[in-house]
DNA sequence: TTAAACTTACTAAACAGTAAGTAAGGTAGC
DNA sequence: GCTACCTTACTTACTGTTTAGTAAGTTTAA
């Protein structure tokens, strides 16, 4: 593996676990085993890191949640949260950053960034729309229909070894895949927003 | 108000908007019109100051959640959730303060506030198995549910500005209370959970 | 006069970012 | 085929700023 590469993937394991402020550079180039000056060679400063990790994996989110068109919103909200979990599982980083972007009100998000992620979130209400349009869905509002799909996916990432530690107290066992838990957020929505 | 009250409603707002690390006490002076010293003259150290802050928050979110019993799971679990929407909305910094710190892991919490997570956390799992044993509740993994109720409720707080801009590039109104959500999130997660 | 409630002025570490240098490999001109 | 000169891919060593934390001194009120 080059030295841009291993930077890279160092790097989005450490903004993963820090957040973008808690990431020294120094820190990344040690694990990397290059010196920092060479993170600077490679990227203009650490902001431009950072969007190297993200961006595409935002991008590759937009692409698979427009990949599918249906007529049945049930379908339609069934593979957005899909989506979702097949790009967390497959970039495990990615749910982290988003996780601490969001706590952090999106303080490193661009105006760019913004953009893309409201073209995500139109999807959500035009599925919505649909449904309560053909009168199968009960009127919700958006907003809490994506916290409550997208916050417990990108939780279920980042509280793990909160979730262990706690379970030392608790006789309980850990649960497994995130596809698991998306498939049980996708039942307990549809459930939660269909009328009966 | 006084000096040591003035330094802990400036700390409050602080490491709810940055997080512990975030957070500079330099930055705290300044806004409470103090010197650092003084934060040092009242408190040993930032972790003290920061603890001071948050543990009051948890042992009153406990005495809620344990002050209510009842035989209905039903009307238990409701009260569960509606515990947590009136300590975050008696206290916004301390859902932006967990938010931070379970994007974090719990990096700044001691086995001490793991140990009284663990005890609120019992309470639900106590609220679902009765409700699994008197039949009317669907078998769910309980730290599902709990990400489903705790992390759209903290994400909710955290997101408000993320969502304003949100909000600039679609046609969409802001929600409003927290009340309002855990409302909402209240009936979405038991018509989730009930057995039809 | 003594204790409480601070302030001033510092230290040491960590941080993003930079300037200047260098080793290795390729290329151009003769 | 050899020298001169680039360019790529870095490293070394630094700057300036921000940080948690402290030691020693000062003011104020009982």
């Amino acid at each position: 593996m080059n030295k841009k590469e291993e930077i890279l993937k160092i790097a989005s394991k450490e903004f993963a676990k820090y957040g973008y402020k808690g990431v020294s550079l120094e820190n990344i180039a040690k694990k990397a085993n290059v010196t920092k000056a060479a993170i600077y060679y490679y990227f203009k400063n650490k902001f431009e890191l950072y969007e190297t990790i993200l961006l595409p994996k935002i991008e590759e989110l937009i692409d698979e949640i427009y990949s599918f068109n249906s007529d049945n919103p049930i379908e339609e909200l069934n593979h957005y949260i899909h989506s979702y979990a097949k790009i967390f599982k497959k970039y495990p980083c990615f749910s982290s950053i988003l996780a601490h972007e969001f706590v952090d009100n999106g303080r490193n998000f661009t105006e760019n960034i913004i953009q893309k992620l409201s073209k995500i979130f139109n999807k959500l209400i035009s599925i919505l729309n649909r449904g309560i349009h053909q009168g199968i869905f009960e009127i919700t509002n958006p907003f809490s229909v994506q916290l409550m799909i997208v916050s417990p996916l990108i939780m279920h990432q980042s509280t793990k070894n909160l979730r262990k530690r706690i379970s030392k107290y608790i006789d309980i066992k850990i649960d497994s895949d995130i596809e698991d838990i998306a498939n049980t957020i996708s039942k307990k929505i549809l459930k939660a927003i269909l009328k009966e």
